[in-house]
DNA sequence: GTGAAAGCGCTAACAG
DNA sequence: CTGTTAGCGCTTTCAC
């Protein structure tokens, strides 16, 4: 059987509130008693039951994190974020993911009733009110990349729109006036301020957007390879496509070489998300860069403000920048650069 | 505040022996009474307090993932494949990553106590003697692609030397005597383990094996990258190259394109892991398949059956079998095969 | 079938 | 500075 504060306290001769209080710093300990304390805990190999502790604190020391359907680089550079940030705030992480559903993540949602301090949510596929039903309204939650909802204490998102704005610019700058985009799945929050962004930058050019232009993908490189055997296929062929990422770009660019379509000569093409696996193929593929890792760490930065200082600061909004990295599959000499809109 | 057992007692004109006893079926329960009870818990969105259950039952409904610092695809795989796993059995994921050191997982490891119900842990860089020496004694533990140690439940693993061993005689099938390694970091056990399936296949082939061959990676892009450059400045260049894990055989085909080498004409290429992306470089990447998520999704099984017939059925050892996928860049027509040495 | 009561291990007043 | 005491919300004997 383990030990518990009591043995400690005996084995010390103290009571157990100053045991409590020498381990928790929670009140004045004689530094001597302190140490006999101390002893008394390794003697033993105590350890504080964390049940117990927050049954009586009301705090569990974990925060909880619910993820969508998500996969490779993407999935494990948020997760890190997450992870490094948590461990920094004393946190451990209570994950979840593979929830696009609405049931699916209201049944997740109920599982971590008490045990954790706050949530970290992504949702993409759901709607302001779908998520605003969905959300407990006595814990902290961190919304990433989803619609803004109310009782959320915390918005993150990072800039699609201006990201995407920024890479098609760019390919327009190269002289494409056709330009086709491979679209993430229909609902996706993130992949429709993406084509937002597309939109945005055939409009600042004066090229009118066009539907047929508008290849649906799924945010797999499966999608992308597929997307682009149609726009192959469409009678006055675009001189460039944006995929709105990069497992999409890499897929495209799989196509583009099975078809013989040389990139970027006969096809510039760029992503989105910037995997650090894409700065290798071949060519080189330009994307938008958005720090992810940052993304999770600032989750876990606003949830435990939330969190130690009692009250929401404030509800609060807030965007990382998503910059166009240029590399040679938009025809740029491959020398890194940046581009803003 | 939040209703407890005893709002429900109260409310439904029970005692709170008769609540728990409802809500757990552990004790029989008239049906009209279980339905007044049920009544009085939707009327008062009661939630159980975590907490305090376990602080009695000494059950946590929690699951520990200790992991090294992993990327990509092989991370986000596994994740899902314990997630999965956990939610089928009703568990909970306490997640901590990126721990390479001893002194790191230590303290993951004791950050965990108490909080969890089982452990699994994946410690490629740990001595047996260092892992035994940090698992706790009280919680079941199930090692992941670890040496094997005697403390723990359950040794569940990928046949590293087998697949290795595999690729590399489909290599030598081709009719290449001449073939580079890219290995993995230095005590790295899965990397030791693809090293040895190499010597392997060249023994049975009676090719004799020399270190000049094996170059030292890092499992990631960049590393495969540089040592191709390595593996391209050696004198009597080799025909083909042995990449230990996908990641470094997606850089060897850039640095390859760099240097104008084809593959595989000029130079046969395979891999490890099968990740998805792979199967749309270009060429195609023959590889090692291996299920990843399986590997986690048993982790949990093996725990969860520990943790539910409280014995641990006998020490456990198990063996996940590695397939050669056959693809264009070792020279094969792209038609997927199996090869099996 | 149901209720009363005794804690699980810990923290937090409140005295001293 | 330290000890006593009262629970946190729940499960679980033990009676009835």
């Amino acid at each position: 059987m383990a030990a518990t504060i009591r043995d400690v306290a005996l084995r010390a001769g103290v009571s157990v509130a100053t045991v409590s209080r020498a381990l928790n710093q929670s009140g004045p300990v004689r530094e001597d008693t302190r140490r006999r304390v101390v002893e008394a805990v390794t003697e033993l190999q105590y350890r504080p039951n964390n049940a117990a502790r927050s049954l009586i604190t009301r705090r569990t020391g974990m925060f909880g994190v619910l993820l969508p359907d998500l996969h490779g680089e993407f999935f494990s550079e948020l997760i890190r974020g997450l992870d490094e940030a948590a461990q920094a705030h004393g946190y451990h992480l209570l994950l979840s993911s593979s929830h696009d559903l609405a049931e699916e993540l209201e049944a997740a949602l109920h599982g971590m009733q008490g045990r954790v301090d706050g949530l970290v949510v992504m949702a993409p596929r759901l709607s302001a009110e779908k998520l605003d039903a969905l959300l407990p309204r006595n814990t902290p939650v961190v919304l990433l990349n989803s619609p803004h909802v109310a009782t959320s204490v915390y918005n993150l998102r990072i800039d699609n729109r201006g990201g995407a704005r920024a890479i098609v610019t760019h390919l327009i700058s190269h002289g494409h006036r056709r330009i086709a985009m491979i679209t993430g799945p229909a609902g996706n929050h993130d992949a429709e301020e993406r084509v937002a962004g597309y939109r945005d930058a055939l409009a600042d050019a004066g090229i009118a957007c066009s539907s047929a232009l508008e290849i649906e993908g799924n945010f797999r490189t499966s999608g992308g390879y597929r997307a682009t055997g149609v726009i192959l296929g469409l009678e006055d062929r675009p001189t460039a496509i944006f995929a709105s990422n990069d497992a999409m770009a890499l897929g495209a660019l799989s196509a583009l070489r099975d078809a013989g379509v040389g990139v970027p000569d006969d096809m510039a093409l760029a992503g989105f998300d910037d995997l650090s696996s894409t700065q290798y193929s071949i060519p080189p593929l330009s994307s938008v860069h958005v720090s992810i890792s940052e993304l999770g760490a600032r989750a876990i930065a606003g949830l435990s403000d939330v969190v130690t200082n009692g009250s929401p600061t404030a509800e609060r909004h807030e965007i990382l920048h998503a910059t166009a990295v240029l590399r040679r599959s938009c025809g740029c000499s491959g020398r890194e650069a940046n581009g803003k809109a």
